[in-house]
DNA sequence: TCTAAATAGATTGCATACAATTTATTTTTA
DNA sequence: TAAAAATAAATTGTATGCAATCTATTTAGA
């Protein structure tokens, strides 16, 4: 363990843990591909099929995304008429809104998660310890 | 467990994955900013460190990159004067290599892992666990 | 109440990612 | 050996990400 070289790429966690998220996203490409949507735009969705409503900055506390990101991405899904934008009456929010459309894209989607989770190769336990060591991550940094 | 939604937004696994590595790769941003580096381009010299000199295809492979992402970024590795490309006997290929000031630059990387580690909160188990784990996914999804 | 601070969202600029295509070169094979 | 197939790298086009800045609005405070 002395000769240990931290700077070697075998040595780093970060590389496959940015590999593998890379891995998997594209993963998700063929299945969402029929249903008109990238990768991002699907995980705006599904925050969207859960809160029905939501104003920008809790949309991107969601995703993890900022206003930078957000804003031409959600031009987009509004284009595709899947969600709405509307002004509030504090004109400095806007309010995305789920439109019928956007709500029925969500039956085409429902079997996304079980065909990519069986790419992963892992039981269901390192599912889950996989899951929570990411959480613990995500929560340390931020 | 029956009515278990497998696409809310936190029963995913791949947005865990997707969020913790795009946290971790920001952690990077403020020491490798006064070496002039982005984390790929940092990705990059870590692979170049070790071999000194390689094709752009191996070097592709070794970080999970294409020639789409690989080539512009290595031009601009040759432009800061970290790395040459030069043509080969093969002229299909291009010899991408080291250079004193790239070889010079390892020294001042030397105390990154150890920066960006002691923010992931993880003990030495968990990191060991999460790395287990994340390279098994990238290789089964490989 | 008038102005300064705060806040939400949009815009800008730069750096990836990657699929698809193109170009240059080498190897195969009819 | 000349055309076809294969191969490496570059280019093109689209879609993120995100820091930094800007704009519009609202809120706070002297």
């Amino acid at each position: 363990m002395d000769n240990y070289d931290q700077l070697l790429l075998k040595n780093q966690l970060c590389f496959p843990l940015y590999a593998a998220s890379k891995a998997l996203i594209r993963k998700y490409d063929p299945f969402l591909k029929p249903l008109g949507l990238t990768y991002t735009q699907y995980i705006v969705m599904l925050v969207m099929w859960e809160k029905e409503k939501c104003d920008v900055k809790e949309l991107g506390e969601a995703v993890c995304l900022d206003s930078g990101t957000l804003s031409p991405l959600l031009d987009k899904l509004v284009a595709k008429g899947l969600l709405s934008k509307t002004r509030l009456s504090d004109a400095r929010y806007r309010e995305i809104a789920l439109t019928e459309k956007g709500a029925a894209l969500r039956e085409d989607a429902k079997g996304i998660p079980a065909s990519v989770g069986c790419c992963l190769g892992l039981s269901e336990e390192e599912v889950r310890e996989l899951y929570k060591l990411t959480y613990k991550v995500l929560e340390n940094l931020q």
